[in-house]
DNA sequence: ACGCGGCTGCGGCATTTTGTCGCGTGCGAC
DNA sequence: GTCGCACGCGACAAAATGCCGCAGCCGCGT
């Protein structure tokens, strides 16, 4: 049994205090940290078994601190997060001892199931409706564009897109969310 | 002490004999084949101690090729290719147990050096850009289309997208990899 | 005050990308 | 064999996007 609560380590406060709620809510302990060496003293004090890792913790890398948990606990659980996905990162989190590597923005579901996912009994169920990849692109703007104050113009260049296309978007209210008719 | 021939399996025949070629050429026995059967006889054959796997083979999945090379020969060393790199499949290629994951096009240096550098360096800061969509849409879409075992249609409808959509957006190989504008 | 550079919103296209249909094919189940 | 389901692909209209340009606002240095 877990004695220790699932450690949270995002620098991102809110993010991770939707995930600290979303796990408590479901009757999970959850502790939340928002730096490495806050993340090192939890370690040091009750090494957790599972945990959830953001990768891009205030510029410097979340992978480190994978080598350190698994000396804490070998049977750590980790998943990674990050908003700022590349195959080599994910590469290098796995191997370094990492269960799942995820880009966000992520479903809370999706970390359940890869944290638990080591666990056979537990009911992996896909069934959760994967984000439309409508609502993804809804959420990564959203998240970009708080990044950026709410300038347009620099999130629409992070983001790779036209400024047009990007205020075509933000016009269109995501309320139209196709409730996939058909009930079954 | 490599005794059997490196193994280099990719369905893409030209791109197979260019490696082969290569590898032979700085006096490393190798050996293609095109297609997952062609690689299971070669495999019960002479094990292999380096793989190189290309993800697609004909459209089955490479993937579960890694296991039975694993099987035949522990200490194999894998790295698998693809063209369609995505991090659901990266993490799943590291997860079975390959050594590398790397995107075409890529150079046949790197390929040795993955080969022959078992010993990952963690590096530090991660290149932080922000997904563009289209790429962040693409790593959703391979996730998806990963939990759906390669079923097109079935991926479709969780997406709640169209199958022809689906389709078309597959077909297009190209790297959705931005070119990353300006750093910071 | 004035010009400069940046951000915003919006009006038009020309292009691309979609949504949709339909057709033919293969495969496994009944 | 027939049914259900998946695949691949051609075709075409409808929508979204890329790419102009314009005008208004702001803050800033000269």
């Amino acid at each position: 049994m877990t004695t220790a609560p699932i450690l949270i380590i995002d620098d991102d406060a809110t993010f991770n205090a939707v995930l600290v709620r979303a796990f408590v809510r479901r009757g999970m302990p959850a502790r939340g940290v928002t730096s490495p060496d806050e993340a090192r003293a939890v370690i040091r004090q009750a090494a957790p078994e599972l945990v959830v890792l953001d990768l891009n913790l205030a510029g410097t890398s979340g992978l480190t601190l994978i080598p350190e948990l698994l000396a804490a606990r070998q049977d750590c659980r980790i998943v990674v997060l990050t908003g700022y996905a590349s195959i080599a990162t994910a590469v290098e989190a796995i191997k370094l001892g990492a269960m799942q590597y995820l880009a966000k923005p992520v479903e809370i579901d999706a970390i359940l199931a890869a944290l638990e996912d080591a666990t056979p009994e537990i009911e992996g169920a896909i069934t959760a409706e994967p984000m439309s990849v409508s609502r993804l692109e809804w959420e990564h703007i959203q998240r970009i564009l708080q990044a950026n104050e709410g300038n347009i113009s620099a999130t629409a260049r992070a983001l790779q897109m036209h400024r047009r296309t990007l205020q075509r978007k933000l016009g269109k209210r995501p309320s139209p969310f196709a409730p996939l008719a058909g009930g079954s």
